[in-house]
DNA sequence: ATTTAAGCGAGACGGTACGTCTCGTCTTGAA
DNA sequence: TTCAAGACGAGACGTACCGTCTCGCTTAAAT
């Protein structure tokens, strides 16, 4: 029985913070930047339409991409299941397989660019979206890669951080550059580039 | 000979377009964009800038970013060679050498990723931004790719397709995501990936 | 009969003005004013509208407002008749019913309070409307004043110089202030206070 | 006593209007009218001026010339006084000696032509000056016409609202068009011409 | 119960930049 | 020389948002 204050948690007072704002605000930018796109998005526009305060969105997040991004998280809780498929081949093409399907809704990519797009021009916010998106990402694709490495089954070229930047790299450029939909042809070539043939189960990388 | 006047060009009238208005707001555009970034270029500030008019910027180009495209064009006139190296490992390490070298310079790089931000989020910019810098540089690397193709030393996997989108995919994700820089140790692992050993010549692909 | 060249005109030289460019913008003038209104008479309206350049406006008249005062002065040639009617009231009655006549096309009307409006805000232009328009105005009814003083028929109060500010002060107010017609009874009362009955002729303001 | 809320005033939320920011408004509107005339006069520059933004002019006043308006309402606060000096014609003498007070001012005169102006080619404004100014004079006025009516001094000729628009026209015709000063003359002139001899007091109309 | 300290919706504030409009000047090639 | 056309530097317009700053109010813990 602790007579101090958790100092880390200093007895707030006064009124609570809303929930009911706090999810006013998030649904309000959801519906808003399908409307009218995230240049037609104004933290304005956000406060209006959820019938809240300016001051109440600058209080919890610093800027309209914040919210955004707390959207994004709130939403595509990414449903990227990392089970053990056997063999490495087999674990890339379920990760990807998994990325790619969320990665065609369209909601959502105009979200993620619209994200890398601000984290471009606003220093700040590259920092949190990388912390709070880009890493994660690249952490699940990590668990893949350690687990061939200890199952033996991982090619000694390109080198997993390379594996990485490939495999992100690929998704990424179609959405922003090409604008190409993320289908299984590239799924299934980049499996083959990367993981080869799974030795133990042929027609494995056709899985 | 034609008497006639060909229709095709309608017959300038009035003054002609200043080409050194048009020298001063690429100047102008250089200079800011690497003093204030970006974000904090404006049209406003590149009409002072250039000692010019903001409707002569807006008679001439759409937006500050096309502007830009402009500047990129002008400036990088893509010193990146197209020689033939002999064999497809060694084009394509060529190829990677220079547009790695273009893409390390800092003002270049800020100029890339404001360019495809700005595209994610006005629609008009991306197809310019496609037609005018995007295509030609995936064109490039078709050159090179047709060529080993001839030659015969392409190998099947991946597909040409997706040779391009890794390896532009990883260029880009390193600017716009991890910002980490474009150093030899990608270049070598993309070859060894893509292009493999060239069989004529071992030791090929780390030339 | 003179053999030199009187040189107050000094051999004109090159292309000779354009009359139809003249009656052109004239008329494009009167047209647009009614339009749109003063308030948004543009000189670039106006040579679009007639076909001509801007620098050939500018070369013959200093400003919008004076291409409008020339098509006032063209249209409204003011037909106001000074003939003797035999007595002061009744010469003074005719003055009034001829002006009040032109004051009440509604055209004219907007082009006279666009002209002082403007006049108000542009210095240069006022001289040149007083010279052009006023002063004009206020000599025709000096020789209505200077009749009835030789005819001796001039009451002694006002003095004519006061009796021109009444007349005309009147007229303008109710153009720029009240926004009242210009009727017969403002006429009628201006002629019993100014000018009283006619002695030798009974009934006679009321003409 | 009243316990609901009188809904005539439906609440006012939000933060105040900024009083500070209003007199500095008007001041710098005053001072810059001085300085650069009504024609140079910009809302960027009262903006700018009064360090202000220019939408905080906007949410309250309608364009620039309104913001003078309110300027020159409450500069003149009218000292014109209406006491009862006994008879018509002193009346009348003293409204025509304080307006012509009032209108010697040359910074009131220089606002005076230029709203006068603006009303002409801003029809909206046109309202608002008869409303918020011009009536207001002409009310003034009514209450000499109506006290002498009361009191039986008043000549039948002219009717009393013709009255009105000879002094006012007069007075205004001066200001816009032959630009002499409002002298004392012109006001003998005009108790003369309109109220004539008081015939109980000998003297009185030269008061 | 009263005080105190947030949080809330609302909305005014000083500012910046936008994209448009018009000004008055300058340049071009034809008449 | 003038003309029609039209680009030019300049700068005000009225609008949209930004991020901050009051307001008067609600809530909730601490007194």
């Amino acid at each position: 029985m602790s007579l101090v204050n958790d100092s880390s948690e200093p007895v707030r007072r006064g009124r609570k913070r809303s929930e009911e704002s706090r999810q006013a605000i998030l649904r309000a930018t959801y519906e808003l930047v399908g409307e009218v796109g995230y240049a037609g998005l104004s933290l304005e526009g956000i406060a209006a339409r959820s019938r809240t305060g300016k001051q109440t969105i600058y209080r919890w997040w610093p800027s309209k991409a914040d919210v955004l991004l707390e959207v994004l998280a709130t939403k595509a809780e990414t449903h990227i299941g990392l089970a053990d498929q056997g063999c490495y081949p087999a674990d890339l093409h379920a990760f990807l397989t998994d990325t790619f399907t969320l990665g065609s809704r369209p909601q959502v990519v105009r979200m993620l660019v619209a994200l890398i797009a601000e984290a471009q021009v606003n220093p700040g916010f590259y920092e949190r979206l990388w912390a709070g998106f880009l890493e994660r990402r690249r952490e699940a694709l990590w668990v893949v890669l350690n687990r061939a490495k200890e199952r033996g089954d991982l090619p000694p070229v390109p080198p997993p951080a390379t594996v990485i930047d490939i495999v992100f790299g690929s998704l990424w450029y179609r959405l922003l550059a090409t604008r190409q939909p993320l289908d299984q042809r590239l799924a299934d070539d980049l499996v083959a580039t990367l993981a080869g043939q799974c030795p133990g189960c042929p027609g494995c990388s056709a899985a």
